[in-house]
DNA sequence: TAAGTGAAATACCAAGCGGTATCTTTATCG
DNA sequence: CGATAAAGATACCGCTTGGTATTTCACTTA
């Protein structure tokens, strides 16, 4: 009956949902007990406070997200579809989401501040990983000469995660796709135009 | 001695800094007393609760961003330098900003969930403002054929805001202002490639 | 100058917080 | 099977939270 790796995956899974979707500092231990249905003494044994709790629980997020994404970008060869990947990954968020509450890196980079630093370094950790993978492809292309050699791959880069992420906040505030779509519809127009034909 | 209005403000201003940096949630009756100088006491004479002051606190870092752009939209005549108030505004974020902790915008668009449904609808009004604020820009510029006839002021308000927002939530992030750059500089661009000569 | 009024301070409350010490249960293995 | 150690439940702690009832204070006006 017992089983502790699955006990504190449970509290991981449970508690990462309710940090994106209420915030960190606004779920309490109660709300993760009562989501769980495991109490605080079992909590105590799997996670030395609350702070080491928020901090598995984000980087178990950062692991879903890439873990899909990592997944469909090896099925994809050329830039383009690459590019695809990413964009239906957030195209898919407010539908149809591996995780409700909106981005975890943008949700996370809000809410922590000079004094959670742990938590921070979390996100920032997320950040550098997101930026990474963008950039890569980039760069791939930019090596086969499958888009143009004057393209900035850092520039690039950030303006693409700049837009998505904030397009989701916009989005998650309107309830509705609208700048999601509005955005990534954008940013294929722009991919289309850095192909070399 | 005693003035109640500035009273009144002082603890807005106060509140919304604190709100701004900490969090709303985060931020409690007590940092807002020593921050203050004044007691609860004050406090709840001038504001119903405490949900009532973070409403109050928003709007006014709505009124504090949007008085600071209009005033300097006022005195820009055409799209450039229109736009130019705009990114200059942005470009300052982090250096020299009108208040700390980042957009208010994106804040409250982050922590207010469906349950604080006032911060969330005075979010939502934000948001419709800047859209507001940046759509007239472009629809502006269509009419007087300064821009291209085939541009999608819609799409494209959605775009920058998006940028923009993100790229703000990336330099806080890593506290530094990287990504604002790089997605202002490149918005230049965009913007230069929409311009009728 | 004394009364009246609203601003602000003080003192207090119940509830919830994160955290811990202790006890009970369950699985493991000689 | 019986001993052992870990997993998890229970009960509790000090503290802070948002909020309120009451009191003191300062200013206005007659």
């Amino acid at each position: 009956m017992r089983n502790p790796q699955l006990t504190k995956d449970i509290i991981i899974k449970e508690s990462a949902d309710l940090f994106n979707t209420k915030g960190y500092k606004a779920t309490s231990l109660s709300d993760i007990t009562t989501a769980t249905g495991f109490t605080k003494g079992a909590i105590y044994k799997h996670f030395k406070n609350k702070e080491d709790l928020e901090q598995q629980a984000l980087r178990s997020l950062s692991k879903r997200m890439f873990d899909i994404l990592n997944k469909d970008l090896k099925n994809a060869s050329d830039f383009t579809s690459k590019m695809n990947v990413i964009f239906n990954f957030f195209e898919n968020y407010l539908d149809n989401p591996p995780y409700s509450g909106g981005c975890p890196l943008m949700n996370s980079a809000c809410e922590s501040d000079d004094l959670d630093a742990g938590l921070r370094q979390q996100s920032f950790g997320m950040l550098v990983t997101f930026k990474t993978t963008i950039k890569r492809i980039f760069d791939k292309a930019l090596k086969n000469n499958q888009i143009k050699s004057t393209v900035d791959s850092d520039q690039l880069t950030a303006v693409y995660i700049a837009t998505l992420e904030g397009a989701i906040m916009m989005s998650k505030l309107e309830r509705k796709n609208d700048a999601l779509v509005k955005s990534i519809s954008y940013l294929k127009t722009v991919n289309s135009d850095l192909i070399v034909k």
